[in-house]
Formats: C-alpha cells, structure tokens, sequence
DNA sequence: ACGAGTTACCTCGCCTGTCAAGGTATTTTC
DNA sequence: GAAAATACCTTGACAGGCGAGGTAACTCGT
C-alpha cells in the first residue's frame, strides 16, 4: 500500500532533516535513500522535494553549497544546521505523541 | 505537547469516522469526546469540523438527521454508513502502515 | 426581567503544502 | 546521434485547516 499526500503531509521536513543526520547530501539522493527506506512505499515528487529545500533553507533548518566534483551535473549539497538539529528533535517528539493520540482516536477497540 | 495541523491532515475523516463506530451523534458531542479521548492534547477546530462532515456526507461516508429533542438547541446527528465502514478500515490500515514508514525514516538510529 | 454563559449550528475567505506540468543542462550508453 | 539517466528548478492549480464572523435557543444568577 502506498500512502497518501495527506497523510505525509507535515513529516516532509523531518524526513529530509532526519536523513541529512547521515551526512551531507544532494537532491537526488536524497530522494532515493528516501524511497529506499521507505521500502518503495513513499517518495517524494520533485516539486515537493525542491520547495521544502526552499523553505528549509530560509527557515535556517539546512544550509546549502554547490559540490564541485568534476564531471557530471552540478549538485547542491545540503548540510543541517544546529537549529534543524532542534528541529529535528522536537518533530521526533511530536511523531512519538502522534502516535499515541491517533492510535487512541483511531485504533480498533476491544468490545 | 499539542499536535500541529498538518501533522493531523489526513486524519480528521478516519477520526471522525472512528468515533461514530460508537454510535451516532452529533457535532458538538463528537468534538468533546475526541479532545476527551486524545487527552486534551488534540481537538478540531469547528470550522474543520463541519467541512469534514459536509465532505464525508457528500462522498456518502455518513449520512445525517434532524434530532427531534424536545428543548435545547437544534442538533444534526450523523451515523456512519457502509461505505464509511470500509473506509475507516482502510484508514486504519493505512494509519498501520504510516507509522512503519515514518518510524524507518524519522525514527532515532543506533549508532 | 435581563444579561452572560453555554450549547449548537454554519459560512467565507485566507494560508500553506503538495504536485502535475513544464523547463534546463550534462553524461552515459547503444 | 539519439535515448536514457542524472540533476536541478519554477509556475500555477488544488485541497484541507481554520480565524473570524454569524445565528439561535436554553440556563442561571441576580
């Protein structure tokens, strides 16, 4: 099953946050670690992908640099900041209470 | 900690539909009992209260009717319909499923 | 009798995040 | 030399959440 916009909806920058905790990366590959993790069931479009740089940037969440390997197309590496590091923490947080809140409304119930 | 708005997008028709599970009510009483539920931590806002019901309605979801109390303000109970059924079970599992996902990818990691 | 609070409903218009569609440039492979 | 892959980016439409505003009936204290 594949799950839908909405309900990612809101995790698009911790996801990205929580994989630039591996190091420095670019677009790219970023989206396929991503997908890979996520065994196929997710990935972002590119458009979404692109925006949340975007804002991540300017939210002062990821910095970002031009890689300078030789040949093929240019890259933009992002790195996390200390303040996405927060960040980062504080969504961890909130997934942990989200968790607990949805199964509670949403979770089947015994008689 | 209080749940931000998107994180909760996409969940506010399977919440809705859960808890007409137990019977039909109404709006302001389904309210209650979800803050009730989720610990305070999470109610809707009525505005996205009542868009939800007109959408769920219109995609035939739950159908509703007039209560015919004696005193008090007016209320529009709402049941929820077969249909409904097979999409609170397929919310359900999706809900499974996310929390898979987002556990792989935003999870912390050993070392 | 009357004003405040509570119950209970509803709509309009803004904001934000997703994403289809479209575009650019380089390298590799057949 | 053409197709596919890598790699980047923007624009505009759409949908859901919700602030703000509105209606109406009942209850309670004074």
């Amino acid at each position: 099953m594949s799950i839908s916009a909405d309900i990612l909806r809101g995790h698009t920058d911790a996801i990205i946050l929580a994989q630039l905790m591996n190091g420095d990366s670019y677009g790219y590959e970023i989206n396929k670690r991503i997908s890979q993790r996520a065994g196929g069931a997710y990935g972002f479009k590119e458009a979404t992908l692109y925006t949340a740089f975007k804002r991540l940037e300017q939210n002062g969440m990821i910095a970002s640099y031009w890689g300078d390997e030789g040949p093929g197309a240019r890259r933009r590496y992002y790195a996390i900041t200390q303040a996405g590091m927060a960040q980062l923490a504080a969504d961890r947080q909130e997934w942990t209470e989200t968790k607990k809140v949805l199964d509670a409304l949403i979770g089947q119930k015994e008689g």
